[in-house]
DNA sequence: GACTCGTGGGA
DNA sequence: TTCCCAAGAGT
């Protein structure tokens, strides 16, 4: 047995229930899912994905409304120019694809907000293709059994696609059926913090267990922060434009953060990024928003 | 490569 | 409470 073999199994009969595996799942679906799916926990994604479905079942009904519309769908799933990308992908995939989301790899990757994971994610799990799909738990799982070592970089890097190319199987269907189990495998079992070896497949030939499970060395990555950043400003403003239902004033978005300049730095890079727009001297709406009825000023 | 870009929940 | 981190992409 491989540990392709080994993972396989262990995904038939682990594997969790989650919507976007049901077999009726168009590639659309798919490729919405593996977007939502970008540093936001399946948990949250999960009713955001059915919702998000059922308003637009298909590329060309998103394509069909403004920008807007998808900015306010996001709702607080986090990274709104994902929304904002997602948009601009249904149009591309109408302007070029006749609609249909594309099967080849290269013309999944020229699309808005598809990167090296997400497209060979809709390829390998739409189209069942046989790629290296490596997103952060492909990573730790192939950097732990095969490579002993605690924890893998920060970003895919080539050698990341090249090290799981060699662990798929020839066979297209079983290839696919492995880059799924091996995602799944790091999320729920060989997680980032108190992995369960005890039910790890791997458990007697993993190189890491092996070698006792030894601690990473110097600090893996640099803190975080949020709070006080400009990330928590935009998110401030990003939420009050998405519930207005008229261009809103500036002195409103003035209340949401006490300084000035970072305020203003905030603002002006939503509207840089193409989230929001400025209208008239001094209101500002969600970009694709038409403006209508009166200013409320709250 | 290094940075930026949201949000929330669990340890 | 604070810290970590969760199916990345784009510059």
């Amino acid at each position: 047995m491989t540990l392709a073999d080994e993972a396989i199994a262990w995904y038939q009969a682990n594997a969790r229930d989650l919507p976007w595996r049901q077999p009726d799942t168009t590639p659309w679906g798919v490729l919405v899912s593996e977007v939502m799916l970008q540093q936001t926990p399946v948990v949250r994604v999960e009713p955001a994905w059915r919702s998000w479905m059922t308003r637009w079942p298909d590329p060309a009904a998103l394509a069909a409304d403004p920008v807007s519309e998808a900015i306010r769908m996001w709702g607080r799933l986090g990274y709104p120019r994902r929304a904002m990308r997602l948009h601009a992908c249904a149009v591309a995939i109408v302007d070029r694809h006749g609609g249909r989301v594309p099967d080849d790899l290269d013309q999944l990757l020229a699309l808005p907000g598809v990167g090296t994971y997400t497209g060979r994610a809709v390829a390998t799990f739409a189209y069942g293709q046989r790629h290296p799909v490596v997103d952060t738990n492909v990573r730790r799982v192939v950097c732990r059994a095969v490579e002993g070592k605690p924890d893998a970089g920060p970003t895919t890097t080539a050698a990341d696609l090249t090290a799981m190319e060699a662990l798929l199987p020839e066979d297209e269907e079983r290839a696919a059926k492995a880059s799924i189990a091996f995602m799944e495998l790091g999320a729920i079992v060989c997680t980032a913090r108190s992995p369960k070896c005890a039910d790890c497949p791997f458990h007697d030939v993993c190189a890491w267990r092996l070698r006792g499970e030894p601690l990473p060395e110097g600090p893996s990555r640099k803190p975080q922060k949020y709070a006080g950043t400009d990330r928590q400003v935009r998110g401030l403003i990003l939420e009050v434009l998405r519930h207005a239902t008229a261009p809103v004033p500036r002195q409103r978005l003035d209340l949401v953060w006490n300084d000035d300049l970072q305020r203003a730095r905030a603002l002006s890079g939503l509207v840089e990024d193409g989230l929001v727009e400025p209208l008239g001297e001094h209101d500002f709406i969600l970009a694709g928003d038409a403006p209508r009825g009166e200013i409320q000023p709250l």
